[in-house]
DNA sequence: GATGAATGAGCATTCATTCAT
DNA sequence: CATGAATGAATGCTCATTCAT
């Protein structure tokens, strides 16, 4: 059967070090040489330990690999809802808080491409196991969050599924000009546009537009 | 090295009819195991053939995926060229041209799942092949016909990273729509929705809003 | 069981040509990838005949190869006796008959490279069957003329065993000659050297010596 | 690619027996089956080790071989050392020392009959690859000591042609004077003569001549 | 005669996982 | 606890050979 909890889960001394050496190490061998040739001797030769002390803390291989995603999920979580909690407390207008949150994902999504490039590309499966899940799920309760907080605002016909249609579009978006081979520049500038555009299929109109009818939207009343 | 074209050119009626066997059990396998679990053997063995003849049609596993692949874009390519022609015979307005478009990708996505839901998913790397690339371009290229067809009314403010980022998101909400455990009935929905925040996306403003500046939008005048 | 004859001998019309082109097939792949790429697939492709036709004139892999080394131990035999006559006729000395020979055999060796070179440096236990023994033997026979014809003037203790220990060492040092990447006048030069040592050991002594004792000593009296 | 080394050097007291009976194994089934029939499988089944044992310690079935060479002329390297070592401790005149040169390295050649009968006329190319390349280098060194130890006695006309003539052929005799059907006290005497035969292509006259114009000839003076 | 599609036994090699030390 | 030697099922692929057309 295939488990995927790690079999420990070592909250200090060494033993830390260890897992995270193989996190790491299993984070290298995926960029340098992609998820086929990830093996769990790879990882273990790579991290400087024992193949046998991998499986102390890793019932297989999967198992490392899961939690090397659910970590960057984590961090992702955690940057996240940060910069939702900046955007409230900056009362920054719509456009300007979507902006913020898709720069701080793609920060995020470039800063660990071997979760984001390698094994989304090569092993997407991973994104099915039930500790990733959860993670991607803490995640789109946080977008829950930012439709609430600005319900008023929206203007979805059918709230429910067009929320889950603009996660499902951004969410691959986000993917795509992270790993673009393009500059920086041009990876916000499109970000930028994207958020213009997730701003039309939200409001069913021009941010420029709007100031005429209403005044600045705001993500909290 | 990995080699993706098909070694040979079957010149007799009988060697015809192998390699389409070889394609279909491909598919079947793709659905009923999954991507791991398609070896040459498994795919010989379902197709009735002996493994060196499967070796005789195609230098690897990869290349026999991706002459399915192949032959499934083909497909959807020849599916969407026909929609869109309809689009220009009936001057079918812009939403209901962009429904018609969106509901013939989800009919052919549907139709092959082994290729859209197993290989897609699965086995992404096989669409960085040649002769899928080249497949897709095609598509590319049809869709670029489509912009081109509606030009005049489009609103977007740089059409070239617009179009190319509801490219993207299209395509992946399509996936999703596809491969969602849902009725049809309730994917047909979701792909009505999903044409709505195009409309939004590419115009600016919602499809009801429009007619009172303007006359109904065709996608050809 | 492995049978070595060929399964037709074909001495006219268009037979004639395809097994000729099998064998020269057969030795431009020896020359270009080596005995272990030799297959009967790839003599039959490079000969412009289909496989089928391939076994119609040879019983199996070995067969082609055996048949080339025999023809061209055919052309090697005939080059001796020619060289053999010559010496004979033209009266010769000792060490003049003995680097003409050995001249003609170096000659014949670097001229069908892909039989000396390859096949008797990758494939050894071809020179044991039967067909390849049968040639090598008519070529020791022309050898025993040699020391026949000129018995009164060796000098050898033992003349059996010490005639196969030279006829062992020659052909291992010209066929070390012939592939040696050296220039030919260096091959011509060594080849020379080599027959004074052939002189030295059969005769017992330098030749320059002799004339002192004899007149000029020829092959035949 | 073909890598010959070694993959592991074994650490653990096992692991070295282990390699052994692999080694072990590869000579027992060249003997008995031939090189062609040498399949890793045969071979770790022989050994009583598990497939997967072997590849631990060999990347493939050439470096198996390769490593069994390069052990066979490690200890004729050795054997022949320590026989110039005799030669000079016993200033054994030139014939003698030839001889007891030759006799050593006979009888290394009958004791590993698995590299010398059946790689070597096999498998020449093994003999081409750098680990068995550098042993080869080894022993020739040791014939360059010889050459020099007995210079003053050679009448060679050019030195380094003549010397690299002469090993190539007495190295092509020895084999073939090892692996006759012909009883040990044949092969003995065979040798002896090969030794007088070296005398005089060394010397350039019989060995009982000299005498009457210097005194017994010594390896070292 | 000639063709070339089809066969399938057989081999090299990998790699996740176990367990004795 | 950590180590690393050992396992062996499983896979991709080749190529000599046959035989129906």
């Amino acid at each position: 059967m295939l488990t995927l909890e790690p079999r420990k889960i070592p909250r200090q001394g060494r033993a830390r070090v260890t897992v995270d050496a193989i996190l790491d190490a299993c984070a290298e061998t995926l960029l340098s040489r992609g998820y086929d040739a990830l093996t769990t001797n790879s990882i273990s030769e790579r991290a400087g330990v024992s193949i046998g002390t991998l499986y102390e803390y890793f019932p297989n291989r999967e198992a490392v690999a899961a939690a090397l995603t659910s970590r960057a999920f984590q961090r992702m979580i955690q940057a996240m809802r940060q910069a939702f909690d900046t955007c409230v407390a900056e009362r920054k207008e719509e456009l300007a808080g979507c902006e913020h949150l898709l720069l701080t994902g793609l920060e995020r999504l470039i800063t660990e491409p071997a979760v984001y490039k390698v094994l989304l590309v090569e092993a997407p499966l991973l994104f099915q196991f039930p500790v990733v899940v959860e993670a991607q799920a803490e995640l789109i309760a946080l977008s829950q969050d930012v439709r609430v907080a600005s319900a008023k605002r929206l203007n979805l016909p059918e709230p429910e599924t067009d929320a889950w249609l603009i996660a499902q579009m951004l969410s691959a978006a986000m993917l795509q000009i992270a790993f673009l081979d393009a500059g920086r520049e041009q990876q916000v500038q499109m970000t930028r546009q994207l958020a213009r555009l997730t701003y039309r299929m939200s409001m069913g109109c021009d941010p420029h537009e709007t100031p005429a009818e209403a005044p600045p939207q705001r993500l909290i009343a």
